[in-house]
DNA sequence: AACGCGCCCTGTCCGC
DNA sequence: TGCGGACAGGGCGCGT
């Protein structure tokens, strides 16, 4: 996405701007973005629906409603949720759905790829689907030992480990990437080849990353917008991502990139083993 | 049953 | 300037 920090970021400024409000009404133009409802379901189940609160599970905005209603936003790659009171008008290019509010402000779901997914749930239903993602990475039982137990468990490339939602939810590619050259592991290596010691240094560089990057409000590539439409500030703070060819910070060896399972990982070939 | 792969879709950039 | 190919933060369904 939008993996954690911009998810995390955007549920922040969504509470801030939208909690206590009712939808009064939901245009849907793109109903490819709806996971199973129709358009016509989805207006119907949400109109007149009051935001009790907003929140975050992996990498989902999580809106709960009242009549025991969830609304789950997976932002996909290029998905973007906006108040229409901070963005310009033409601004967004990809709007999917609108959702109209009793104040004549509008929350936008803009996506030009559409990979993106809205998904209506009952409380219960979603309590369901949530207990199939992992442990959320900056809570207290995201611990070192546990990671450790669970690398031990497989031989895939430690890089796509860390992006099972399974697993620990949340971390994408980017914040994976960057959290495996702090810890001084390359993406490539087998998960049950890590120590003790390197899981609990990863343990600490995934949060570590998620938090800072959570601080600077995201990074933001190219797609990426918070709910006021403004840029993450964490790029500058990137050590890998997106530098092949550049020095690394640590040791001044040339960034490699390279494919794992259809992915890029970055690494330091030095300072990663 | 864990895992890899192809696919969903559009935009952008780079080399020729 | 145009065109083809590679690439992009994700996740699902499928086959092995």
């Amino acid at each position: 996405m939008p993996e954690l920090p911009e998810a995390e970021t955007i549920v922040r400024d969504l509470q801030r701007r939208v909690t206590g409000r009712r939808i009064e009404s939901v245009k849907v133009h793109k109903a490819d973005v709806l996971s199973r409802s129709t358009p016509e379901q989805f207006r119907r189940r949400l109109k007149g629906r009051r935001i009790e609160s907003v929140g975050r599970r992996a990498k989902n905005i999580i809106i709960r409603l009242d009549a025991d209603l969830v609304l789950v936003i997976n932002l996909g790659m290029t998905g973007r949720t906006v108040s229409s009171d901070a963005v310009r008008a033409g601004e967004l290019k990809h709007v999917a759905v609108r959702f109209l509010l009793d104040d004549g402000r509008e929350i936008l779901y803009d996506d030009a790829r559409r990979f993106g997914r809205l998904e209506l749930f009952t409380a219960t239903q979603w309590a369901e689907r949530d207990a199939h993602f992992g442990v959320e990475p900056l809570s207290p039982e995201f611990t070192a030992e546990q990671l450790f137990a669970g690398l031990k468990q497989s031989r895939v490339p430690v890089r796509n480990w860390l992006l099972d939602q399974a697993r620990i939810a949340g971390v994408g590619n980017l914040y994976a990437n960057e959290a495996l050259y702090r810890a001084g592991i390359r993406p490539s290596r087998r998960s049950n080849l890590s120590t003790r010691a390197e899981a609990a240094r990863l343990r600490d560089t995934i949060r570590d990353v998620l938090s800072e990057a959570i601080a600077k409000r995201g990074t933001t590539l190219s797609d990426y917008r918070d709910a006021s439409g403004e840029e993450g500030g964490f790029q500058p703070l990137l050590q890998v991502y997106g530098r092949e060819g550049e020095p690394c910070p640590r040791c001044g060896s040339t960034i490699r990139r390279t494919v794992i399972t259809n992915r890029s990982a970055f690494y330091c070939p030095k300072c990663q083993r």
